[in-house]
DNA sequence: CTTCTGACA
DNA sequence: TGTCAGTA
Protein backbone atom coordinates (compact mmCIF):
# COMPACT_ATOMS: atom_id res chain seq x y z
CA UNK A 1 0.00 0.00 0.00
CA UNK A 2 1.24 3.70 -0.88
CA UNK A 3 1.54 5.32 2.43
CA UNK A 4 1.43 8.67 0.46
CA UNK A 5 -1.28 10.65 -1.63
CA UNK A 6 -0.17 11.23 -4.99
CA UNK A 7 -0.36 15.49 -4.60
CA UNK A 8 2.20 14.57 -1.38
CA UNK A 9 5.91 16.16 -2.03
CA UNK A 10 8.50 14.04 -1.91
CA UNK A 11 11.97 15.07 -0.79
CA UNK A 12 14.81 13.48 -1.63
CA UNK A 13 17.70 13.28 1.08
CA UNK A 14 19.49 16.01 0.30
CA UNK A 15 16.52 17.93 -0.26
CA UNK A 16 15.12 16.87 3.46
CA UNK A 17 18.05 17.46 5.54
CA UNK A 18 18.54 21.29 3.94
CA UNK A 19 14.97 21.97 4.73
CA UNK A 20 15.35 20.61 8.09
CA UNK A 21 18.61 21.59 8.76
CA UNK A 22 20.37 18.41 9.37
CA UNK A 23 22.88 16.47 7.45
CA UNK A 24 22.12 13.47 4.55
CA UNK A 25 24.67 11.21 7.00
CA UNK A 26 21.98 11.96 9.72
CA UNK A 27 19.47 10.62 7.59
CA UNK A 28 21.42 7.67 6.76
CA UNK A 29 22.17 7.00 10.29
CA UNK A 30 18.54 7.09 11.62
CA UNK A 31 17.43 5.06 8.96
CA UNK A 32 20.17 2.52 10.08
CA UNK A 33 19.03 2.40 13.27
CA UNK A 34 15.51 1.75 12.03
CA UNK A 35 13.96 4.73 13.39
CA UNK A 36 12.82 5.79 9.80
CA UNK A 37 12.12 3.97 6.64
CA UNK A 38 11.41 6.22 3.68
CA UNK A 39 10.40 5.38 0.36
CA UNK A 40 13.07 4.55 -2.33
CA UNK A 41 13.29 5.24 -6.08
CA UNK A 42 13.93 2.66 -8.65
CA UNK A 43 17.22 3.80 -8.76
CA UNK A 44 17.32 3.04 -4.71
CA UNK A 45 17.22 6.82 -3.89
CA UNK A 46 15.27 7.78 -0.45
CA UNK A 47 12.16 9.52 -0.92
CA UNK A 48 11.17 11.30 2.18
CA UNK A 49 7.13 11.62 2.08
CA UNK A 50 4.71 13.73 5.21
CA UNK A 51 4.49 10.65 7.33
CA UNK A 52 8.79 10.35 7.48
CA UNK A 53 8.73 14.17 8.27
CA UNK A 54 6.51 13.41 10.85
CA UNK A 55 8.82 10.74 12.42
CA UNK A 56 11.73 12.96 12.16
CA UNK A 57 9.62 15.77 14.44
CA UNK A 58 9.42 12.77 16.78
CA UNK A 59 13.37 11.93 16.86
CA UNK A 60 14.57 15.30 16.80
CA UNK A 61 11.86 16.14 20.09
CA UNK A 62 13.63 12.54 21.85
CA UNK A 63 17.00 13.50 20.78
CA UNK A 64 16.86 17.33 21.91
CA UNK A 65 15.83 15.14 25.28
CA UNK A 66 18.69 13.61 25.54
CA UNK A 67 17.92 10.18 24.53
CA UNK A 68 20.13 8.04 22.36
CA UNK A 69 19.46 6.70 18.94
CA UNK A 70 18.98 2.93 20.07
CA UNK A 71 16.84 4.33 23.16
CA UNK A 72 14.79 6.31 20.32
CA UNK A 73 14.40 3.48 18.64
CA UNK A 74 13.08 1.20 21.37
CA UNK A 75 10.42 3.58 21.89
CA UNK A 76 9.34 4.00 18.32
CA UNK A 77 9.31 0.62 17.12
CA UNK A 78 5.91 -0.18 15.92
CA UNK A 79 4.72 3.03 16.59
CA UNK A 80 3.39 5.00 14.14
CA UNK A 81 4.28 8.84 14.73
CA UNK A 82 0.92 10.41 16.39
CA UNK A 83 1.44 14.41 15.73
CA UNK A 84 -1.01 15.76 17.92
CA UNK A 85 0.28 13.59 20.84
CA UNK A 86 3.51 14.81 19.47
CA UNK A 87 2.57 18.90 19.58
CA UNK A 88 0.74 18.30 22.74
CA UNK A 89 4.28 17.56 24.42
CA UNK A 90 6.01 19.91 22.93
CA UNK A 91 3.80 22.54 23.76
CA UNK A 92 4.06 21.20 27.68
CA UNK A 93 7.79 20.88 27.29
CA UNK A 94 8.46 24.72 26.25
CA UNK A 95 5.89 26.09 28.87
CA UNK A 96 7.85 24.02 31.42
CA UNK A 97 11.00 25.49 30.19
CA UNK A 98 9.81 28.84 29.46
CA UNK A 99 8.76 29.44 33.44
CA UNK A 100 11.55 27.58 34.65
CA UNK A 101 13.82 30.26 32.90
CA UNK A 102 11.85 33.23 34.31
CA UNK A 103 12.09 31.42 37.73
CA UNK A 104 15.89 30.97 37.37
CA UNK A 105 15.90 34.37 35.76
CA UNK A 106 14.43 36.09 38.76
CA UNK A 107 16.93 34.14 41.38
CA UNK A 108 19.78 35.19 38.97
CA UNK A 109 18.67 39.24 38.76
CA UNK A 110 17.95 39.01 42.37
CA UNK A 111 21.81 37.21 43.25
CA UNK A 112 23.03 39.60 41.24
CA UNK A 113 21.77 42.87 42.84
CA UNK A 114 22.75 41.48 46.15
CA UNK A 115 26.25 40.83 44.62
CA UNK A 116 26.31 44.49 42.97
CA UNK A 117 25.86 45.66 46.47
CA UNK A 118 28.91 44.50 47.45
CA UNK A 119 27.39 42.22 49.88
CA UNK A 120 28.71 38.20 49.84
CA UNK A 121 26.00 35.49 49.16
CA UNK A 122 24.51 33.68 51.94
CA UNK A 123 25.25 29.97 51.83
CA UNK A 124 21.27 29.47 50.77
CA UNK A 125 21.59 32.02 48.34
CA UNK A 126 24.30 29.45 47.24
CA UNK A 127 22.26 26.60 47.50
CA UNK A 128 19.48 27.98 45.78
CA UNK A 129 21.64 28.48 42.81
CA UNK A 130 22.93 25.24 42.83
CA UNK A 131 19.25 23.52 43.34
CA UNK A 132 17.97 26.02 40.75
CA UNK A 133 20.55 24.74 37.92
CA UNK A 134 19.82 21.42 39.26
CA UNK A 135 16.35 21.39 37.94
CA UNK A 136 16.36 23.13 34.69
CA UNK A 137 18.78 20.20 33.99
CA UNK A 138 16.49 17.48 35.35
CA UNK A 139 13.01 19.51 34.04
CA UNK A 140 13.43 17.43 30.90
CA UNK A 141 13.74 14.34 32.06
CA UNK A 142 9.56 14.52 33.35
CA UNK A 143 9.21 15.53 29.40
CA UNK A 144 10.55 12.50 27.69
CA UNK A 145 9.11 10.10 30.59
CA UNK A 146 5.70 11.51 29.93
CA UNK A 147 5.83 10.91 26.43
CA UNK A 148 6.54 7.26 26.89
CA UNK A 149 3.87 7.08 29.31
CA UNK A 150 1.03 8.70 26.92
CA UNK A 151 2.87 6.10 24.36
CA UNK A 152 -0.13 4.18 22.75
CA UNK A 153 -0.11 0.80 24.47
CA UNK A 154 -1.90 -2.35 22.82
CA UNK A 155 -2.63 -5.39 25.54
CA UNK A 156 -2.08 -9.24 25.68
CA UNK A 157 -3.35 -11.47 26.91
CA UNK A 158 -1.73 -12.04 30.28
CA UNK A 159 -0.39 -15.08 31.66
CA UNK A 160 -1.95 -17.88 33.37
CA UNK A 161 -1.62 -17.47 37.32
CA UNK A 162 -0.01 -13.65 36.66
CA UNK A 163 -3.52 -11.67 37.85
CA UNK A 164 -3.72 -13.71 40.94
CA UNK A 165 -0.17 -12.92 42.00
CA UNK A 166 -0.52 -9.50 41.55
CA UNK A 167 -3.79 -8.83 43.26
CA UNK A 168 -2.81 -7.49 46.71
CA UNK A 169 -2.19 -4.03 48.47
CA UNK A 170 0.47 -2.17 48.38
CA UNK A 171 1.72 0.91 50.40
CA UNK A 172 3.18 3.95 48.99
CA UNK A 173 6.06 6.15 51.16
CA UNK A 174 3.53 8.83 51.95
CA UNK A 175 1.37 6.20 53.61
CA UNK A 176 -1.49 5.84 51.19
CA UNK A 177 -2.78 2.57 50.25
CA UNK A 178 -3.61 1.13 46.50
CA UNK A 179 -5.56 -2.16 46.00
CA UNK A 180 -5.12 -4.18 43.40
CA UNK A 181 -7.97 -7.28 42.86
CA UNK A 182 -9.12 -9.54 39.64
CA UNK A 183 -12.63 -9.28 38.34
CA UNK A 184 -13.02 -12.35 35.65
CA UNK A 185 -9.68 -12.06 32.91
CA UNK A 186 -8.40 -8.66 34.16
CA UNK A 187 -6.95 -7.00 37.08
CA UNK A 188 -8.56 -3.39 38.80
CA UNK A 189 -7.12 -1.12 40.99
CA UNK A 190 -8.47 0.69 43.19
CA UNK A 191 -6.91 4.04 44.82
CA UNK A 192 -8.69 5.63 48.48
CA UNK A 193 -11.36 7.89 47.41
CA UNK A 194 -11.14 7.12 43.63
CA UNK A 195 -13.12 4.91 41.36
CA UNK A 196 -11.71 1.78 40.57
CA UNK A 197 -9.93 1.27 36.98
CA UNK A 198 -9.12 -1.75 34.96
CA UNK A 199 -5.89 -2.69 34.15
CA UNK A 200 -4.37 -3.78 30.74
CA UNK A 201 -1.32 -6.03 30.61
CA UNK A 202 0.66 -5.02 27.73
CA UNK A 203 3.95 -7.70 28.56
CA UNK A 204 4.34 -9.83 31.68
CA UNK A 205 3.79 -7.46 34.89
CA UNK A 206 3.49 -4.77 32.77
CA UNK A 207 -0.13 -3.15 33.03
CA UNK A 208 -1.59 -0.03 31.82
CA UNK A 209 -4.57 2.22 32.21
CA UNK A 210 -7.25 3.35 29.85
CA UNK A 211 -8.78 6.21 31.22
CA UNK A 212 -5.51 8.28 31.91
CA UNK A 213 -2.16 7.94 30.44
CA UNK A 214 -0.83 5.67 34.14
CA UNK A 215 1.18 2.78 34.18
CA UNK A 216 1.86 0.11 36.82
CA UNK A 217 4.64 -2.32 37.01
CA UNK A 218 4.95 -4.78 39.54
CA UNK A 219 8.28 -6.15 40.89
CA UNK A 220 9.40 -9.64 41.96
CA UNK A 221 11.61 -10.75 44.58
CA UNK A 222 14.28 -13.16 44.51
CA UNK A 223 11.73 -16.34 44.97
CA UNK A 224 9.57 -15.19 42.06
CA UNK A 225 6.63 -13.05 44.51
CA UNK A 226 5.18 -9.94 43.40
CA UNK A 227 6.67 -7.79 46.30
CA UNK A 228 5.77 -4.32 45.40
CA UNK A 229 4.74 -1.74 42.14
CA UNK A 230 5.75 0.74 40.39
CA UNK A 231 2.80 3.55 39.56
CA UNK A 232 3.90 5.63 36.34
CA UNK A 233 2.04 8.92 36.10
CA UNK A 234 2.66 12.06 35.11
CA UNK A 235 6.39 11.80 34.21
CA UNK A 236 6.54 10.49 37.59
CA UNK A 237 7.66 7.00 38.89
CA UNK A 238 6.48 6.39 42.46
CA UNK A 239 6.84 2.94 43.91
CA UNK A 240 4.75 1.20 46.32
CA UNK A 241 5.21 -1.69 48.71
CA UNK A 242 2.87 -4.64 49.07
CA UNK A 243 1.53 -4.51 52.86
CA UNK A 244 -0.58 -6.42 54.91
CA UNK A 245 -3.84 -6.90 54.07
CA UNK A 246 -7.07 -5.15 54.98
CA UNK A 247 -5.04 -1.75 55.01
CA UNK A 248 -7.07 -0.39 52.62
CA UNK A 249 -10.32 -1.14 54.14
CA UNK A 250 -8.85 0.16 57.33
CA UNK A 251 -7.99 3.28 55.17
CA UNK A 252 -11.26 3.39 53.53
CA UNK A 253 -12.77 3.12 57.25
CA UNK A 254 -10.73 5.99 59.04
CA UNK A 255 -11.80 8.25 55.77
CA UNK A 256 -15.44 7.47 56.33
CA UNK A 257 -14.98 8.20 59.59
CA UNK A 258 -13.55 11.40 59.21
CA UNK A 259 -16.10 12.17 56.43
CA UNK A 260 -18.87 11.47 59.07
CA UNK A 261 -17.80 13.28 61.42
CA UNK A 262 -16.04 16.06 59.64
CA UNK A 263 -12.78 16.09 61.03
CA UNK A 264 -10.27 18.02 58.92
CA UNK A 265 -6.51 16.92 59.03
CA UNK A 266 -4.65 18.37 62.46
CA UNK A 267 -4.02 22.28 61.75
CA UNK A 268 -4.81 22.43 57.88
CA UNK A 269 -6.71 25.70 57.85
CA UNK A 270 -3.70 27.17 59.24
CA UNK A 271 -1.77 25.56 56.77
CA UNK A 272 -4.38 26.83 54.04
CA UNK A 273 -3.85 30.21 54.75
CA UNK A 274 -0.01 29.69 54.29
CA UNK A 275 -0.32 27.83 51.06
CA UNK A 276 -2.58 30.95 49.90
CA UNK A 277 -0.03 33.56 51.04
CA UNK A 278 2.79 31.76 49.69
CA UNK A 279 1.14 31.63 46.29
CA UNK A 280 0.36 35.34 46.42
CA UNK A 281 3.86 36.10 46.83
CA UNK A 282 4.41 33.94 44.23
CA UNK A 283 6.65 31.24 46.52
CA UNK A 284 4.44 27.99 47.46
CA UNK A 285 6.67 26.00 49.96
CA UNK A 286 7.24 23.33 47.07
CA UNK A 287 9.39 20.95 49.35
CA UNK A 288 6.34 20.28 51.66
CA UNK A 289 4.42 19.09 48.24
CA UNK A 290 4.65 15.65 46.84
CA UNK A 291 6.28 15.56 43.59
CA UNK A 292 3.03 15.37 41.63
CA UNK A 293 1.65 18.31 43.29
CA UNK A 294 5.01 20.27 42.81
CA UNK A 295 5.07 20.16 39.51
CA UNK A 296 0.96 20.90 39.05
CA UNK A 297 1.87 23.48 41.57
CA UNK A 298 4.67 24.87 38.93
CA UNK A 299 2.36 24.82 36.09
CA UNK A 300 -1.01 26.68 37.67
CA UNK A 301 1.10 29.44 39.54
CA UNK A 302 1.01 32.02 36.96
CA UNK A 303 -2.77 31.65 37.01
CA UNK A 304 -3.37 31.30 40.76
CA UNK A 305 -1.34 34.33 41.36
CA UNK A 306 -2.99 36.30 38.90
CA UNK A 307 -6.49 35.21 41.03
CA UNK A 308 -5.55 35.74 44.03
CA UNK A 309 -3.82 39.17 43.24
CA UNK A 310 -7.52 40.23 41.85
CA UNK A 311 -9.40 38.80 45.16
CA UNK A 312 -7.30 40.50 47.53
CA UNK A 313 -6.70 39.65 51.33
CA UNK A 314 -8.44 36.71 52.98
CA UNK A 315 -11.26 37.29 54.67
CA UNK A 316 -13.14 34.32 56.75
CA UNK A 317 -12.42 31.22 55.93
CA UNK A 318 -14.98 28.44 56.97
CA UNK A 319 -14.60 24.51 56.88
CA UNK A 320 -17.03 22.91 54.77
CA UNK A 321 -16.28 19.06 55.07
CA UNK A 322 -14.61 16.35 53.64
CA UNK A 323 -14.56 15.12 50.29
CA UNK A 324 -15.15 11.78 48.96
CA UNK A 325 -11.27 11.84 48.24
CA UNK A 326 -10.43 12.65 51.25
CA UNK A 327 -9.82 16.74 50.61
CA UNK A 328 -10.40 19.08 53.66
CA UNK A 329 -12.85 21.40 51.56
CA UNK A 330 -13.02 24.91 52.83
CA UNK A 331 -15.13 28.18 51.38
CA UNK A 332 -12.57 31.21 51.68
CA UNK A 333 -13.86 34.68 51.54
CA UNK A 334 -11.39 37.17 49.94
CA UNK A 335 -11.47 40.97 49.79
CA UNK A 336 -13.12 40.86 46.39
CA UNK A 337 -14.93 37.22 46.40
CA UNK A 338 -14.81 33.62 47.59
CA UNK A 339 -13.40 30.62 46.50
CA UNK A 340 -13.53 27.07 47.56
CA UNK A 341 -10.18 25.32 48.27
CA UNK A 342 -9.55 21.64 49.13
CA UNK A 343 -6.28 20.08 50.24
CA UNK A 344 -4.87 16.55 50.92
CA UNK A 345 -2.16 15.59 53.23
CA UNK A 346 -0.66 12.77 53.42
CA UNK A 347 0.25 10.94 56.91
CA UNK A 348 3.45 12.03 57.11
CA UNK A 349 1.99 15.99 56.77
CA UNK A 350 2.87 16.10 52.70
CA UNK A 351 0.38 18.03 50.69
CA UNK A 352 -0.35 15.80 48.50
CA UNK A 353 -3.71 17.64 46.97
CA UNK A 354 -4.30 21.27 46.12
CA UNK A 355 -7.07 22.64 44.10
CA UNK A 356 -9.26 26.07 44.36
CA UNK A 357 -12.16 26.84 42.25
CA UNK A 358 -15.60 29.35 42.66
CA UNK A 359 -17.93 28.32 45.37
CA UNK A 360 -20.43 26.84 43.51
C1' DC B 1 26.63 16.11 -10.79
C1' DT B 2 24.21 13.22 -7.34
C1' DT B 3 23.19 9.22 -4.33
C1' DC B 4 24.46 4.91 -2.13
C1' DT B 5 27.15 1.80 0.84
C1' DG B 6 30.71 0.82 3.85
C1' DA B 7 34.97 1.96 6.32
C1' DC B 8 37.34 4.75 9.44
C1' DA B 9 37.87 8.62 12.47
C1' DT C 1 28.29 12.25 12.85
C1' DG C 2 31.95 13.89 9.30
C1' DT C 3 34.58 12.32 5.52
C1' DC C 4 36.47 9.50 1.94
C1' DA C 5 36.50 5.98 -1.68
C1' DG C 6 34.40 3.53 -5.41
C1' DT C 7 29.96 2.95 -7.82
C1' DA C 8 25.63 3.22 -10.31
Amino acid sequence: MDRHSPKDTLLTAAECASRIGISVKALRVYEAQGLLAPLRTEKNWRLYGAEDIARLNEIMFLKQLGLSLSEIAKLLSGQTTDVSRLLEMQETLQNNRLEQAERSLRLICSLRAKCGSGDRLSMDDLLDLAKEVQMSETADEFAWKRYVQARPRTKKEPDSGELEDCAGEYRFDDGSVLRITTARDRLRVQLLGQPACDLFCEEADHYFLKVTPAQIVFSRNKAGDIDGLVLHQGGYETKALRCETGAYDKAERELDERIKAKTPFPGSEQLLRKVIEDHRKGQPDYDSMSPVLRSLAQEQIPTVMRELERLGAVGSIEFRGIGVDGFDIYIVDFENGRLEWGLAQAKDGTLTGLYLRPTP
